[in-house]
DNA sequence: ATTATATATGATGATATGTTCATATATCAA
DNA sequence: TTGATATATGAACATATCATCATATATAAT
């Protein structure tokens, strides 16, 4: 019981929801989610840690980054669970489209190289 | 998203997960959780509240009790997500042990009709 | 009608949670 | 080794959540 209510707890944020959808399409690095959730980076440092504390996701440095990724235990859950429903709930919130355009964006830009020759602390915009 | 969220919030309480695992179960009035539970009425009507506007859980009143029971709608996907991992957790938590416990001596006691001729209000040891 | 039972709900205080700011650590580059 | 980048973390504050107490409402029984 004690490990169900860790994911739900885990889960029952706004901002960590939209890290582990994320996270389910790909594994992503601090500033990457900066850059495609625009929030600052110890927000985003401190649900990751609470999303790692729950056993939800894992990471792994990666030079100076460090990847977080689905944990292997939950992704088939977390995957019946929320893109099934993530999907449908696409068609309501411009927040997770948004996001999966930044996404790409992020994707396409190189974001990692492009932090590393330019500032950073403030997911500015576009 | 704010269905997921509202979902995963409304899990993300001990007391409400254990009172949704026992839904699972059997669709039960409050006098009858407060009895399996050992937790003042307040406390469940409360708690109860909020898995209903998540849209977890349905009520219908029979007489002077209310019937609380599973949503149609999330039903599938909560029992695919609690049973299955509860069974696993059932060997762990000694917690959902007594539950599943007092559930069967409430059924048998039938508390319903003992509590409309005797004290409540205390959810008392038997 | 009056009383008892079953439940809901508002108010309050205690605790938990989320965000921000400041600072620490770790890696890489020069 | 010094500086820059990437990330982690502690402290402080604001807000949210939970449990409890008191009280309200609704049904049933007398």
């Amino acid at each position: 019981m004690k490990d169900m209510l860790k994911i739900f707890k885990g889960l029952a944020d706004p901002t960590r929801l939209r890290i582990v959808s994320l996270l389910l399409r790909r594994e992503l690095c601090v500033c990457e989610l900066m850059f495609i959730l625009k929030m600052e980076q110890s927000r985003i440092s401190h649900q990751l840690r609470i999303l790692r504390d729950a056993d939800l996701v894992e990471d792994k440095r990666e030079g100076k980054w460090m990847t977080y990724r689905i944990s292997d235990k939950v992704r088939p859950n977390l995957e019946l669970l929320l893109s099934q429903l993530l999907e449908e709930q696409l068609k309501e919130s411009e927040e997770a489209i948004k996001d999966l355009g930044n996404l790409e964006i992020c994707l396409r830009e190189d974001v990692r190289k492009r932090h590393s020759s330019s500032g950073q602390q403030t997911g500015e915009k576009i």
